[in-house]
DNA sequence: GCCAACGTTGGC
DNA sequence: GCCAACGTTGGC
């Protein structure tokens, strides 16, 4: 089993309302970046676990886990032409953009961008590499354990 | 709002 | 295939 890392905009979806939904379940919709996409179609497995990050808002850090609970499907909104997402270049039969579903596990106290970058053990964490935009990153065993450990634990606390 | 860094596009 | 221009990301 692999471990990730997925950025949500809040705004777009927290994690307030992915615990909402039906099943705590929802398509990850909108990724329009091809390595981000090859994650999804080629390296992720049913059963992986990801943090669920808030990114593009006044806190950003983790704020969950979710599990990987679908194979690679196409995305509907590349198909959806009032959608943000639409691809015009995308078509039923040879579809661009794929996704997977993810499931809520646990939503998490806020681990603060800055308390990662603060943390020895996740210097080498792909998300917190210089100029990294990447929406979905892998994250290494001791990554994982790392931040979980984080979360587990009141903020600025040692 | 700024800006560094990166990805994509399109002319050639 | 190169690469300049442009658009986007995302922390601050």
């Amino acid at each position: 089993m692999r471990h990730w890392l997925m950025k949500s905009e809040p705004g777009e979806l927290s994690i307030d309302a992915l615990a909402k939904l039906p099943r705590r379940t929802t398509p990850w919709t909108g990724v329009r970046n091809y390595t981000a996409r090859n994650f999804m179609r080629d390296a992720m497995a049913v059963g992986d676990l990801a943090f669920f990050y808030h990114s593009s808002c006044a806190q950003p850090g983790v704020a969950g886990i979710v599990r990987v609970s679908s194979a690679a499907h196409p995305d509907p909104t590349q198909f959806d032409p009032v959608s943000a997402y639409f691809d015009p270049k995308a078509t039923r039969d040879s579809p661009r953009w794929m996704c997977v579903d993810v499931t809520l596990v646990e939503k998490t106290r806020l681990v603060a961008i800055a308390e990662l970058r603060a943390t020895k053990a996740l210097a080498g964490m792909v998300t917190l590499q210089r100029g990294n935009r990447l929406s979905i990153t892998p994250v290494t065993p001791a990554e994982w354990q790392a931040v979980v450990r984080l979360a587990g634990r009141k903020p600025g606390t040692a």
